[in-house]
DNA sequence: CATCGTTGATACAACGTTGTAAAGAGGTCG
DNA sequence: CGACCTCTTTACAACGTTGTATCAACGATG
């Protein structure tokens, strides 16, 4: 029913070995039976079994991603990217969803193996340092994101610092004087490092920060955004700005903020994080932090890449790629 | 360095196909047997080699999932759904983008071989009749959405005409009299329908069907919608509702509308289709069209399954899943 | 002419797994 | 006690592919 070398090769009259010696380009062919093999292997409509080729070679050519959700847009928009970028290495992307759960990561990481994938690229968000211990198996792995946690890992991230800076400057240099930040989480360590360069900005203004302007954010879905924002504006002295962390928590704030009659971005400008597509088109447009997610794909799959080429594994490394700030009517002037 | 089965075998002092029993669960082997694979087992770490396995089995362990592209909220959300679903049947999925591009979809509906995927679900935009020929040879497909072309695939969809009929039998119940429609497209099967739902419902009101108001769209992008919009207010007398085919093309008119100065849904009524997560968040937030994506992830699996356990073929399945209007302020009273 | 290198083809083993068959140990039953 | 079960284990082959070793034919070289 589906044709293998051994049948091609019947139909040729000549051995598997050779078969399989044109259909991956060994030189040293006889025109003729090259001319008898083409020809056997266009009659049988022959593929190889890329199992079975994977198997003999001992790869797997598949690339694990393990991310929160794929109808997070900001993972799909990443997934689509690192998709692309694996075909040019002829690999195949498996995907596996962890809810940004540390059970479920801890649970992925585990099963991941050293036959399922060549190399897996992981975007944890509750996985502490020592669910690495010796879970990978000797896969390579690539983090995104920033790590709290100091583990030895390869790293593809933006400066969310300085992003986070970029950003609040924004706000800062645009008069704004109450600035408040959505998505303060203990168990996030972009978190931590978005809410350093937000401070960092503030001081630099010479703005106040109180306390109750740094909103913590459970889940960085567009409800909690909404939740956060309806508490700001709850306050006796509401922000004139926010700072959200991802672009998700904004969508929710300016939902929360017309609804409660506060005009974007007159009454408040807001400012997210991904330049997700919808932040083009919301009502306002948002302004965002705009990571180069394309470099982010590439340069992960690339150092795994490097890992499996090198047979001495060499210093983790930690590579930032580009980003900008996308002013967008959010914070118009 | 990864232990293999004669690993654990030579370990435990036993034969390579009795720890093979133990992994698998087989019935008869002694407790003291048991015992000292299951330790040598933990000892190693033995993770089963699933390429192996499955050559072994004759399967893949894979289902390939073609779609135009991750970004699509839709898509991402309904990838996310998918790989939920194959979960349960311990499949992998490998999804495959194909920007919606006929040139594409052929290239992947014929990269998909026997060997790659035990299964596939696709969800073409641009394939047409003759593409199918014999280019899944043999694995069993699902096709998602609307088929115009007739082919003897399994189906899985919610009904589009009944659909569009809902939504647009919702802004004529509104008091709407002028209703234009944005996405007609030649080359998309499910165009046609929700086209000709959008017909009979303005038939029944006893409604105009101008031309200029139905209004063809490419590529279903937020881009594609404002641009749709911004041709239909700039005509003599724009429409007071709009039926987007989906839920970006909704949120692009909006913004087109905005844009122009014209309120929703005061003097435009919106309604879109897909019930993407934007939608409840957009301002104002959309009425649309809610397949149940649960249950087309979930059917699609089955329809797999159940073709590949039934030895004999039976005929294609069309299976309709449920779908409802989910009302919100751009249809507002 | 013996030797050597190049070209071309093949048999065999192996990747890690599991189905099949076969065989040994032990017990039951007529 | 021999025939016939049940339980338990194992050797072997096979899935489809490719690396290694081998071999044969041929022409060139000394």
């Amino acid at each position: 029913m589906v044709a293998t070398l051994k049948d091609v090769a019947t139909l040729a009259g000549v051995s598997v070995k050779t078969v399989s010696n044109v259909v991956n380009g060994y030189a040293f062919v006889k025109p003729e039976n090259r001319r008898r093999v083409e020809q056997a292997l266009a009659e049988t409509g022959y593929r190889p079994n890329v199992g079975a080729r994977n198997l003999r070679r001992g790869r797997t050519g598949f690339i694990a991603l393990m991310v929160p959700e794929l109808s997070i847009p900001y993972f799909g928009e990443l997934a689509g990217l690192v998709i692309t970028a694996a075909q040019g290495q002829d690999w195949s992307v498996l995907i596996e969803q962890t809810q940004g759960t540390r059970e479920r990561e801890r649970a992925s990481l585990e099963s991941l193996g050293p036959h399922m994938a060549d190399g897996a690229i992981v975007s944890p968000e509750a996985l502490e340092a020592e669910d690495f211990g010796d879970m990978a198996h000797g896969v390579p792995l690539v983090m995104l994101g920033e790590h709290a946690v100091d583990v030895p890992i390869d790293h593809v991230a933006i400066d969310n610092v300085l992003a986070a800076e970029l950003a609040v400057r924004h706000l800062t240099s645009l008069g704004r004087k109450r600035i408040a930040a959505i998505g303060q989480n203990p168990h996030r360590g972009t978190a931590a490092l978005r809410l350093a360069g937000y401070r960092t900005a503030l001081a630099e203004a010479g703005l106040p920060q109180p306390p109750e302007f740094v909103v913590p954010a459970l889940n960085y879905h567009r409800r909690d955004g909404a939740e956060a924002m309806a508490y700001l504006l709850s306050l006796p002295e509401p922000p004139d700005a926010v700072f959200c962390f991802n672009d998700l928590l904004a969508i929710g704030a300016m939902r929360a903020a017309a609804e409660r009659g506060f005009r974007v971005p007159a009454d408040i400008a807001i400012v997210g994080f991904d330049n997700t597509e919808e932040s083009a088109y919301s009502l306002p447009s948002l302004t965002t932090i705009a990571p180069d997610k394309t470099a982010i794909a590439q340069t992960a799959i690339d150092l795994i890449r490097r890992r499996i080429d090198s047979t001495e594994d060499f210093e983790p490394q930690d590579v930032q790629t580009p980003f900008s700030l996308q002013i967008r009517e959010s914070t118009g002037n």
